[in-house]
RNA sequence: GGCAGGUUUCCUGAGCGGCCAAAGGGAGCUGACUGUAAAUCAGCCGCGCAAGCUUCGGGGGUUCGAAUCCCUCACCUGCCA
């Protein structure tokens, strides 16, 4: 077994970790070891920040160690405290449904086949049925006030106007007693996670050292950042969803393609599972002819391909070149022009339809006085030429192929206005 | 239960009874330059073509006129019990 924490520090995978002397000898050792990380059903998809989570797992099933995912059934209807504020708590039918999505996403990224085949838990199912007499006699009694007010978050709310909440505050006692249910019901030795999470790793390893006297691991993936200092993972909808419904394969690619260069290298470590020399290669390939963007090319694919699949990537990679290529949008044949436009927000239209309605009708802004700024901004365009007046219409030339016209706000947000056929 | 402070447009944060669709900052959008990159500079940034309309925790008042005053309810924070 080759170190394979070294190759996860090399990719910058690697945070914090206990004890990184220990952490390397079980992770090389003969014997593979079992290892989790949690997911909180907090919305109906995983998204970037999970991805890394995800990516880390599979990464470590590689090398040959047991994988177990635990969705959060019970900590997903606590609430992790985060740094802003109290949370709403969403209705335990809707966290109910979220956690069968979620374990459904992470499943795709592990193999459950062979001698390390994974596992996916609920952690409701040991939480549920448990008393809170049980909870406060059996685990309470192991947690000092002292240790969980200190925790970064906790300690952070507490002095903040909006201050914590008991539920809140008790959520590290929950994901301690996650890691020590798997702990004996599974042999689960690391728990990995995002480095906020630090803190409640160290809840599960310090529970597990004083209930049972054992000495257990924990890791973190660094946050991942853009060089600009902007936030990793924001896009006009929001997060960089996995799932196809809440961001579409196309929407998921170009948030890969559009990495800005001193970004890319470090992203293609974190998010691709090329080589080393690979990697290297497609450095100096940004040094030397970032206009190409091969780099955010490989990265996009890849990307795409692990969470969509190779179908998908495919035709959103044709798509793309078809949409942002040099040749003119009217020399697409047909079929070409309608799998490039197949995932882009549509609109229906027809000739007449003034171009004001199309941005809105799509989505691609917020109101007619939006749409109306946009085009007087020179920010609107149809397949392309830019729309110089905010009365326009589609003109029935505007329809390629009597069907489609390419609307498009500033460089590179895309829809489609479609005339309504059927 | 008592006392005090707070709730403003995505965030933050100013708001004198009229000049407030509401300062400033941030975020965001667009343009120029480029490479579907970054940085920089410029414009925009409640809805509406407009007249105008709807916003300042909810409701009700006072007033010619309220985000600004009064009452009340809700929620948040702190202190006291």
């Amino acid at each position: 077994m080759s170190d394979i924490l070294d190759e996860l520090q090399w990719r910058g995978l690697v945070a914090q970790t206990t004890d990184e002397a220990a952490l390397r000898a079980a992770l090389s050792g003969d014997e593979p070891i079992t290892y989790y990380c949690g997911f909180d059903p907090t919305a109906p998809s995983l998204h970037h920040g999970n991805l890394v989570q995800l990516i880390l797992l599979r990464h470590l099933q590689l090398a040959g160690h047991r994988p177990v995912a635990l969705v959060g059934g019970a900590t997903g209807m606590i609430g992790d405290p985060r740094q802003s504020g109290e949370r709403t708590l969403n209705t335990k039918e809707v966290v109910a449904a979220w956690t069968e999505r979620i374990a459904g996403q992470v499943a795709r990224f592990l193999d459950f086949e062979g001698p390390n085949a994974a596992r996916v838990v609920n952690n409701l199912d040991w939480t549920a049925g448990m008393s809170a007499i049980d909870f406060l006699r059996d685990i309470g009694k192991h947690y000092r006030l002292g240790t969980m007010l200190a925790k970064d978050t906790v300690a952070r709310r507490l002095r903040s106007d909006e201050g914590i909440s008991f539920t809140e505050f008790s959520y590290q006692i929950l994901q301690g007693l996650d890691y020590r249910e798997l702990f004996l019901r599974h042999g689960v030795t690391l728990q990995t996670g995002g480095n906020d999470q630090w803190g409640n790793l160290l809840s599960g390893v310090e529970l597990i050292r004083k209930a049972e006297g054992a000495g257990v691991h924990a890791m973190t993936t660094p946050l991942i950042t853009k060089a600009d200092g902007t936030k990793f993972g924001k896009t006009e909808g929001g997060a960089v969803w996995l799932d196809s419904e809440q961001m579409s394969p196309y929407a998921f690619y170009q948030f890969w393609v559009n990495a800005a260069d001193a970004d890319v290298v470090a992203w293609l470590k974190v998010f691709t599972f090329r080589t080393r020399d690979e990697i290297e290669e497609l450095t100096r390939a940004v040094e030397e002819r970032p206009g190409a963007r091969e780099a955010q090319r490989a990265l996009a694919g890849d990307v795409t391909t692990l969470v969509h699949g190779a179908d998908a990537t495919a035709a959103v990679i044709e798509a793309s070149q078809a949409l942002f290529g040099r040749g003119q949008l009217s020399s697409l044949d047909e079929a070409t022009l309608a799998a490039a436009v197949a995932e882009l927000p549509q609109v229906s239209a027809d000739a007449g339809t003034p171009i004001v309605d199309l941005l809105v009708g799509s989505g691609l802004v917020a109101s007619r006085g939006a749409a109306r700024r946009a085009i007087n901004d020179g920010g609107a365009y149809v397949n392309n030429a830019k729309v110089a007046d905010d009365e326009a219409v589609l003109a029935a030339s505007d329809l390629l192929h009597g069907r489609f016209a390419v609307i498009r706000r500033g460089k590179r947000t895309l829809a489609v206005a479609k005339t309504p056929t059927e």
